[in-house]
DNA sequence: GAAGACCTGCTA
DNA sequence: TAGCAGGTCTTC
């Protein structure tokens, strides 16, 4: 569920919680998993008495540089939050410094806090975060290019472009008018600027509503408030199949991509060109 | 490119 | 009760 834009959020409001500068006091981890490498006794040893000096992201990964010099990197996965308040599925609980305590909540058990040396070894292996300003219509148009692979999974691959995942991916190929089954080098000069162009802009959006959730279920998004993001009534096609199609009234189409639920406007993204 | 694994909760 | 879900990794 959460990615880039969900993830921003979730990173600035901790910020704007003041949990940077805050010591690390306790950790409770509830759900062993959660943390790599095993054991919890040894994560927790190290963690303790450090101080969570910078929180930043890259991609859908969020870091929080602890003053021991080593890096916590969480990755939300489909169902990771943060809350400064207690709730049902939290998986990792630290208590700061000046009273506050950082709840990480997951119901399905998938995100993961990796504790390494070097986030290098990490995000050495991502393309270019797609808001960072190394993410260029060059350099994007040169990936497309060099692959003979379905655009909708190319463009979710995040050792290509960091921070897209199913529904912002939707998102950019409904605003660019690209079908998701389009052959990378099959895409014009044209075109590939449209879908740069797309997902900049679904992602910009995306962080200035704070992020989307869809349905109200536990499961869904969360920002560290609890609240669940103002970007769902801007979605224009993940999610709506069957319903008209925002730019031209058409109904939107729901299938499979590469195992991925996909919608899109039939009209307006069409397969061949 | 596809299928299975990791998990739980919600919807049909 | 079966099938599905925003992500990624491993193994064909």
């Amino acid at each position: 569920m959460p990615e880039l834009p969900e993830v921003e959020t979730i990173a600035r409001q901790l910020r704007a919680r003041g949990v940077e500068g805050k010591e690390i006091l306790s950790v409770k981890v509830n759900w062993a998993r959660t943390v790599e490498p095993l054991p919890v006794a040894s994560f927790s040893r190290q963690v303790r008495g450090t101080t969570i000096d910078k929180i930043s992201r890259v991609g859908k990964w969020m870091m929080f540089s602890l003053s021991s010099g080593k890096t916590i990197m969480i990755h939300l996965r489909m169902s990771g939050s943060c809350s400064m308040t207690p709730g049902l599925y939290d998986r990792l609980v630290l208590k700061l410094s000046d009273g506050l305590t950082l709840y990480y909540r997951d119901t399905r058990k998938f995100g993961r806090w990796k504790l390494v040396d070097d986030p290098q070894i990490i995000l050495g292996k991502l393309g270019p975060d797609a808001l960072t300003q190394r993410f260029t219509k060059k350099y994007f148009r040169a990936a497309m290019r060099a692959r003979h692979r379905m655009i909708k999974p190319l463009i979710l691959d995040q050792s290509i472009v960091a921070g897209l995942g199913n529904i912002y991916a939707d998102e950019a190929l409904w605003e660019a008018q690209i079908h998701p089954e389009r052959l990378s080098d099959s895409l014009g000069d044209d075109e590939l600027d449209r879908l740069f162009k797309a997902i900049r802009h679904v992602l910009t959006i995306g962080v200035r509503n704070r992020g989307t959730s869809l349905g109200d279920g536990k499961t869904n998004y969360r920002d560290v408030a609890g609240d669940s993001g103002g970007h769902r009534e801007q979605v224009k096609a993940y999610g709506r199949g069957g319903k008209p199609c925002d730019r031209c009234g058409t109904a939107l189409e729901k299938t499979v991509v590469a195992q991925r639920g996909t919608t899109f406007c039939p009209a307006c993204q069409q397969l061949d060109q």
